[in-house]
DNA sequence: CGCTAGGTTGAATACGCTCAAAGATCGTGG
DNA sequence: CCACGATCTTTGAGCGTATTCAACCTAGCG
């Protein structure tokens, strides 16, 4: 213990030496205080992961899929294929995110998921999840509260399509990844990973890989963001959040919930 | 009783007639069997209605907002502005729809709601949904369906405006629409109501409202549809389902639940 | 060393936007 | 009942953002 706080003390807050928690211990960490016996509960979950190498398909569309994935580490993204090969990805998920919340619920997907990096994904059967609908209440509350962020993660998405320019959505998705990754304590200062390729940069925002470049450059040369070997680091938060009408609550001001929330975690 | 089953028998099945159920009830039926319990629970859920004129804001983003609504009858719309008074439209809301499903777990609503037409919404406090997560988990199970729903329609819109040309993005929205439409019995063939502007078009498909009425009008003359006096009609399903890469299964395929559903529903 | 995936750049094109003005339609009040 | 205003639709013309096609560069990897 003393040579762990001695360890936390010397190394910077994002080095390697991640900190015991689990990743949903972190994600939920500021918007709930868990009890022990839900901590555990939740580490359960966690406990058995299966690893992906980057690059394949986790869920393909139109495939039964019942099993809730809990995306561990790595990165994927959740994507849907026209008949004419375009491509258009939905979301990206990010340690600590749900893919499948509602698949126990239907027959088959209705998007792809695919990884993007090496990954490692916890299974929750829809047995594990209606118990915990069953016994787990606060638990379920938190999923829902999940299902509710993605929600307004998507909503953010569509605005960032359809009425933004090329700059502002790159700009946008790079503020919304900070805020994101930060939750889950994977962003260091304002810099993270970033293994988005122009071209998935591209099917997310509806732009093509030339003009995403293009246009990153321009954030490049306007001092905004740096990029090296695999990392993005935003040099003026405040500028990229102005240029991208990036809305800094967004995401953040539903961590503290109240009502039915504060209800539940109170009883 | 006998009187209608005569007035059944000669009208045809979308006049003003409505049959006696319920909005949710003609939503749910074909994707499960309710009891008797769960019809009369739900119709319980939707007895008491306020009125609201058309261009009303119902919810507006920031603002606490606890109540989830349903909309029992009359169009609306989620929606985002943005600081230079752009708006973007993330979603429509048609009868049986649920506004605000996760309202009880956040401070603030994130997007804003606005009636398109006069509205009737029933409200459930966030003591009622408890209540139906509590002792209904049939219920409960499909609200969550519902949501799951919705979840997929923000995925296809993403698509829609990411990836589709302005004519196969509106062919694509108008199936949508009719697709919707019909599992609430609020279509009659291939027409139904259409309350939408130009400008609404335009504002949920990343368009101009130039735009829009070029495009929309290229439809019309190639034949697929046709508008008067607020309603449109599809002349040609298949045709239009092709120009706007419609996958004909999606919303529909979905509503054959069963793993955890059936199960839920079976026990 | 050569292959492959990803990044960069140029030139021509096109799709959709903006600005502007003129019809339609509908509700409302004189 | 007609006139008026407001809202919505339609059309034209010029412009600009983003696309497409094509080539070349770079870095990582077997």
């Amino acid at each position: 213990m003393i040579l762990k706080d001695i360890v936390d003390a010397i190394t910077p807050a994002d080095n390697d030496e991640k900190d015991a928690r689990t990743v949903l211990e972190r994600k939920f960490d500021g918007v709930v205080d868990l009890s022990d016996e839900e901590i555990s509960h939740l580490a359960e979950l966690q406990s058995e992961s299966n690893g992906f190498a980057a690059n394949k398909d986790v869920v393909e569309a139109g495939e039964p899929a019942d099993l809730t994935l809990i995306l561990i580490e790595g990165w994927a993204y959740r994507y849907k294929t026209l008949e004419d090969g375009k491509r258009q990805i939905v979301s990206f998920l990010i340690p600590g995110d749900f893919v499948n919340l509602y698949a126990a619920l239907f027959d088959e997907a209705d998007t792809s998921v695919r990884t993007l990096t090496d990954c490692q994904f916890a299974g929750a059967n829809p047995d594990q999840m209606l118990e915990i609908f069953k016994t787990e209440p606060r638990l379920a509350a938190l999923l829902c509260w999940s299902a509710g962020e993605h929600d307004a993660i998507l909503a953010e998405q569509i605005v960032r399509i359809g009425r933004r320019s090329a700059y502002e959505r790159i700009a946008h998705l790079v503020m919304e990844l900070l805020i994101r990754l930060e939750h889950v304590d994977q962003s260091s200062g304002d810099s993270f990973e970033f293994p988005l390729t122009q071209e998935v940069i591209g099917d997310t925002l509806g732009l093509s890989t030339v003009h995403v470049n293009r246009t990153m450059k321009r954030l490049r040369n306007d001092g905004l963001i740096e990029q090296n070997n695999g990392r993005i680091a935003i040099k003026d938060t405040r500028a990229l959040a102005d240029a991208a009408q990036f809305d800094r609550d967004y995401l953040e001001r539903r961590r503290v919930p109240h009502s039915l929330m504060s209800r539940i975690f109170d009883s």
